[in-house]
DNA sequence: AGTTATTAGTTAGCCGACTAAGTAATTTGG
DNA sequence: CCAAATTACTTAGTCGGCTAACTAATAACT
């Protein structure tokens, strides 16, 4: 096969580096995943629930349960929106942002080992091309029909 | 900060690749990560578990669990090694079999998506670069203490 | 040979992801 | 004003991942 399968490779380091997240993160108690819900929090408190799974690209179902998770855990609560009754904005209790700055330093870690092998320029024409490809594949569709639908 | 969160990207890459994955693989009714394992299987039939775990790299209960789901939808079967009876050897059905072509189809759709928007140049780079990090990754440890334990 | 250690898979249970279907609150429109 | 559509979230159920703990078969070591 000449194409040398970059999907498998993508599957290979989303394992890894989910793996060493793990890893890194069970030492706090936490599962990866939860802590991208916390750096959202931590820059925004706040934040309702529909609004984390924009900025997470996750479906609903997802972010409801892990929130229920770190709800009951003591690391957030939730309240409903006193103007909007259907909305449930989330809130760090002190127990959650007391946890910035541990996994701050797990995340500077991962970061760490996951360029520690790359020169500077690789670093960051690695990271552009990551952003490109995401951007790409988040199109719906390519060579035709690009309507927005609104 | 100054570092610019190449992690929160790997976990978008992530996220959107398995995304478009799996949207192509429902049409065959399969789920995301099932066709690794049948890709093994194409390239060589008759492996066993343990060498699985190992191509994949992931742990003993998935690849259980994910064939055990394979087999009962009728896409393979397993067999118990004739030399050693605590050895489970996977083979194809002629239904896992036919699948081949659809999902060599589609895996080079992802491929396509995932590459349109990169130069040839772009993509090479990306890839020997991806591949370090996966290295570098699954290293136990940096700096110390190497004992590859044997 | 017989006890011990190792190896191969399984089971139970958890979490992050998803879809489909449901509930409740708000908004829209006749 | 009231019915219909939309929005925000939850529940149920599935799958891919994991760890911990288990069984069964082989290998190793007195």
């Amino acid at each position: 096969m000449q194409h040398s399968n970059l999907g498998y490779g993508i599957v290979q380091l989303c394992r890894a580096h989910r793996a060493l997240a793990g890893g890194l993160l069970s030492t706090l108690g936490l599962h990866p995943g939860q802590e991208i819900i916390l750096m959202q929090l931590w820059q925004q408190d706040g934040l309702n629930q529909t609004q984390l799974t924009q900025l997470l690209n996750v479906q609903a179902p997802t972010v409801s349960k892990m929130l229920q998770r770190l709800e009951q855990t003591g690391i957030l609560e939730r309240r409903p929106s006193s103007l909007d009754h259907r909305i449930m904005q989330v809130w760090l209790t002190q127990s959650g942002k007391d946890l910035e700055s541990k996994v701050a330093a797990i995340w500077t870690e991962l970061e760490t080992r996951t360029t520690e092998h790359l020169s500077h320029e690789e670093r960051t024409v690695f990271e552009a091309t990551l952003s490109k490809i995401v951007v790409g594949l988040r199109q719906p569709n390519f060579g035709c029909s690009e309507t927005i639908q609104e």
